[in-house]
DNA sequence: ATCGGTACCTGCACGC
DNA sequence: TGCGTGCAGGTACCGA
């Protein structure tokens, strides 16, 4: 579900949450916290105030007063509430000094850690696609040779695309899915380079997509799903040339395209 | 160093 | 009503 724009739309519905303080906290599920102790870490982060809130591509780094993180990831199915009550899939509750936070996961794929030090997969990710300049992008391109798309879901080459604004830029950008990344020419990716920032500002502007269950901290829904010409509209219209969209598999990931507007 | 494939979970839609 | 199948915004890990 969050890709960078579902993400970015969470992290600003918290971002009331600084200068408050975390009274208590409460883990019910090992598996989230990547095996980590769920009493040692809610005492880690028990008496601790919220210096600010950030996102790194799917990532959500939330500073504490002196020193260290919480690290939380949405994995597919995780939110993040302010307040609400706790059900079958909430699996850390926050108690703040006013109002609570609540993370829930139905599938567990994602993943909520505390780190001293600012973390290590973190820093190990691309850079941001509403941050990099085209040069580097060009570059970065000449040196893979895999396909575009499964180089676009790839995190150590841009941070926060996920298979919705991966699928939506390769179809802005008019190229195939299974283009090899370091043939693209110049001009083409030139053309992903301006669709990926076109498709991640406008959906941020709409608040994401919301597919099934995504929805903001305060239960809200996106609705950029309604502006989405490929992804999931597999046997619709192009919305260009009226041709019937396709899917096919691209490391292991669905991936829906015009076969006519995005010629290998 | 890079790849493609698989595993990890739960829920839902669908056909029978 | 229930059961089997396939699919879903994600990443980590394996062997080639």
């Amino acid at each position: 579900m969050p890709e960078l724009p579902e993400v970015e739309t969470v992290v600003r519905s918290i971002a009331l949450l600084v200068g408050r303080r975390i009274v208590s906290a409460e883990f019910r599920c090992r598996r989230v916290l990547r095996g980590a102790d769920p009493g040692g870490m809610a005492a880690r982060i028990q008496g601790r105030g919220i210096a600010g809130v950030r996102r790194y591509g799917k990532f959500i780094l939330v500073s504490l007063e002196g020193g260290g993180y919480l690290v939380i990831h949405l994995g597919m199915t995780g939110r993040l509430l302010l307040g609400g009550p706790a059900g079958k899939h909430t699996h850390a509750i926050l108690t703040l000094d006013r109002g609570v936070l609540l993370y829930e996961d139905s599938r567990q794929f994602g993943c909520i850690q505390f780190s001293e030090e600012f973390p290590e997969r973190v820093a190990k990710l691309g850079p941001e696609p509403l941050e990099v300049p085209f040069e580097d992008f060009a570059a970065a391109l000449k040196r893979r040779k895999t396909r575009i798309k499964a180089l676009l879901l790839n995190q150590s080459f841009l941070r926060g695309l996920g298979n919705i604004y991966a699928d939506e830029s390769l179809f802005r950008a008019g190229i195939h899915p299974l283009a090899v990344a370091a043939r693209l020419r110049r001009d083409r990716a030139r053309r992903l380079h301006e669709a990926i920032v076109a498709v991640l500002t406008e959906a941020i502007a709409a608040g994401g997509s919301s597919i099934s269950d995504y929805v903001d901290a305060y239960g809200r829904k996106g609705f950029f799903q309604f502006s989405h010409r490929v992804y999931q509209r597999t046997g619709e219209p192009c919305v260009t040339c009226g041709t019937p969209i396709r899917r096919l598999l691209v490391a292991q990931r669905s991936s829906h395209f015009c076969p006519k507007c995005q010629k290998r």
